[in-house]
DNA sequence: CGGCGTTTTGAGTGCTTTCAAGACCGGTGG
DNA sequence: CCACCGGTCTTGAAAGCACTCAAAACGCCG
């Protein structure tokens, strides 16, 4: 179960079919929580359900907020003076999003699906953090594996060339969806080319051209618009991490 | 004071002077803490001092023990299988290394300068964390604030320029130096052009030109061996957030 | 059936890398 | 005391990979 989606509907949150909205295999904040702590929770949280392209929060705002992801995936990006934008990460279902120790929030968030979110006052976190010692170590948790994918992906940008790059995105993909426990054929892929690119480095012609080259190499197809099926996940990640080439 | 570098000498760290070995103005893990919970605390960790170029430990290596810097540089590092290296990270004193939630480090420390660190066991941790609130707290604004270090980074290495990259890192030097409360003209900066290299996605060859390149328009000089001045912050950091040339 | 945003594809340029060689520096041993 | 040695840094020239600019194709929506 998700960490902050107890919402005033605690009843539904306690059973296991009511989890499932928000995905019952979903690791999110609330995880290690028991029905009692939850009816507190959802006592203090609200829940929203926004458009695609819904703006949560703003870098430079102020801090007041934290979410939590329930449905639908966002991207955080970071603006630079010249226009040039980078994507920090993306955000899938039972992820936390806003949580800071400053004052602003440093990056955008932003929906690129409908989405379903799970909203509370920042101090009226802090309450329930001091209450509950077990959400606090799992906020921690969630925090230290966010910081873990944050290096690996630097570790992406800086050292692989273009293709690799991609590959290891479409790996990135594969490992959320098997931590939401989906075992559909085929990956929901909601971000465009550029947003792929500005999470990448690259520009979205060179994502594009990866593309058509994995495609034309038989490694995936997109049955529709904003899907991928990967063909063969091997040769993917073999380049990913440069297993194949030397 | 350091939060995990509370040593056996507790009688030590209760005095301001004491706590000075380990820098007074820096924020460890255990500046929340009073004196009878440092008692505590000191009674788990020990203090270890190594020579430059140690290994603390090694991606793989079993997570079972997290250490406090006290004194000296560390650099964090990821191997990719071609033998590319990527530095994920610079750690200065009072930063915590090596606290995840995996059974594995997920990548190499190792020190550039001698160095004094403070080692916990991770059961021990654990249970100080569960009798000392404040001190999760403390960690999990630590490991926030990491976060959006690497998250400025992944922007760096993403998305700007060699050039501008360099720029970054001296300022982020400044920065850290800043945090450490120092007032020296000049700053340490123990890595060598690969390290820099090897943290900014970029070739030491590369680096190396910057440096050249920043000399020759007066913006920086080396006064000696790993040491740098800058002498025009303003003309770097416009450099390196691209607000210079539009 | 238009219109608009996204994606694809092409051609040329350029920044960074690669490869190579020499300079510099500190440490070591004769 | 000085010559040698290994590692680091600098500099040059050439090559390559991704970028830029440009235009056409595609697909979705009204």
């Amino acid at each position: 179960m998700n960490p902050l989606d107890a919402t005033r509907l605690s009843a539904e949150l306690r059973s296991e079919e009511a989890c499932a909205t928000c995905g019952s295999r979903v690791a999110g904040l609330c995880k290690p929580m028991d029905a009692a702590s939850l009816d507190e929770i959802s006592a203090e949280a609200e829940r929203l359900t926004l458009p695609a392209r819904s703006v949560v929060f703003r870098e430079g705002d102020s801090a007041s907020r934290v979410y939590s992801l329930m449905t639908g995936i966002a991207k955080l990006t970071r603006l630079l003076p010249d226009g040039k934008q980078q994507v920090v990460g993306f955000r899938y279902p039972g992820d936390v999003i806003g949580y800071t120790s400053r004052r602003d929030y440093s990056f955008d968030a932003e929906l690129l699906t409908g989405a379903t979110l799970c909203r509370l006052d920042r101090p009226k976190l802090d309450k329930l953090l001091g209450r509950f010692p077990q959400m606090e170590r799992r906020l921690l948790d969630l925090c230290v594996q966010e910081l873990t994918a944050t290096q690996e992906q630097l570790v992406t940008v800086g050292r692989r060339p273009a293709e690799a790059r991609v590959a290891a995105f479409l790996i990135s993909l594969l490992e959320a969806r098997r931590r939401r426990g989906k075992v559909e054929r085929t990956l929901d892929m909601p971000m465009t080319r550029a947003d792929i690119a500005d999470f990448l480095g690259l520009t979205l012609e060179t994502v594009s051209r990866s593309f058509t080259a994995f495609r034309k190499r038989g490694w995936l197809r997109e049955p529709e618009h904003q899907k991928v099926e990967l063909l063969d996940v091997a040769a993917l990640s073999g380049l990913a991490d440069g297993t194949d080439e030397v």
